[in-house]
DNA sequence: CAAAAATAGTACGAACGCGTACAATATAGT
DNA sequence: ACTATATTGTACGCGTTCGTACTATTTTTG
């Protein structure tokens, strides 16, 4: 039972990024999944929710209901995809766009006062750590 | 934006985490909050709420659902604590505690299949570096 | 002691997060 | 071509997560 000290590091570090960025990203209107699925579109021609659930690391289930909101909020549009009638295009609109602009640097900014406390040594080193634990945890790993 | 691979990382691993062990405990019969509750009460004589949310990380508005829930199933008690009528009494039932007696020790070693690919050397490692970077991402840091 | 501030839990609403099931379409296998 | 299988997204239900507001008690302070 060593580990149960780092799985509980681990919630607590994931908390409080969580905590932080929310905290700012709240400020600003959006919660933390919309500002994701935003700071994806920022910049692109558009994408499928396949590809946006890849970048943000959402369920498609979940995105469903963030594309939504979204949506209402008249932040994105979705339009069908020619080439494939199954797929959806979502885009941002002009406002959407606007908002990016507005957010996304000053939201990265407001990140990096954090991240930069640690040496960008630092920063690769647990990356790839967290990589090796990460990769312990997954069902390929378990055959 | 050196640190964003990190951060993704972060979310990633946090996610097979909980994957991990919730594939596990749901077949048990339970969610990952409920087995936390449950394996934090094992083996104690009760504790309040807040002690609780202390140990599971959870915020005592979660924690009332989960505990309601609990109390449902017949797995935990809500009594009334004399020395201070603000606060409540948590027991496990002898039902909650021949499930605690079960499916702990079970998951425990579930989880240690994955853990123990790591050396406990890493384990230390990791922890305290992602103890730094909780650090740079809490309040009391950023006066 | 009396008023003010802190603490313990609950209530509630909004949004996730995930698993499952489903409909529509695309791709493979034969 | 035709069927079996895979992929894309939505619908839905359950449980969580969080913030805020609220009640009921301590505890602190003037």
């Amino acid at each position: 039972m060593d580990f149960l000290p780092l799985l509980r590091e681990l919630v607590r570090t994931y908390q409080a990024l969580d905590t932080f960025s929310g905290q700012h990203i709240r400020k600003l209107g959006l919660t933390v999944s919309q500002f994701d699925v935003i700071a994806t579109l920022g910049n692109t021609p558009g994408m499928s929710c396949r590809d946006i659930g890849e970048k943000t690391l959402m369920v498609k289930g979940t995105l469903t209901g963030v594309l939504s909101r979204l949506e209402k909020k008249q932040l994105i549009t979705r339009q069908e995809n020619p080439n494939d009638k199954r797929s959806v295009l979502v885009q941002l609109t002009p406002a959407g766009q606007r908002l990016f602009e507005r957010i996304f640097p000053q939201h990265l900014a407001y990140l990096e006062t954090a991240f930069k406390r640690l040496g960008k040594e630092r920063l690769t080193t647990l990356q790839h750590q967290l990589a090796a634990l990460r990769q312990a945890l997954e069902p390929s790993h378990n055959t």
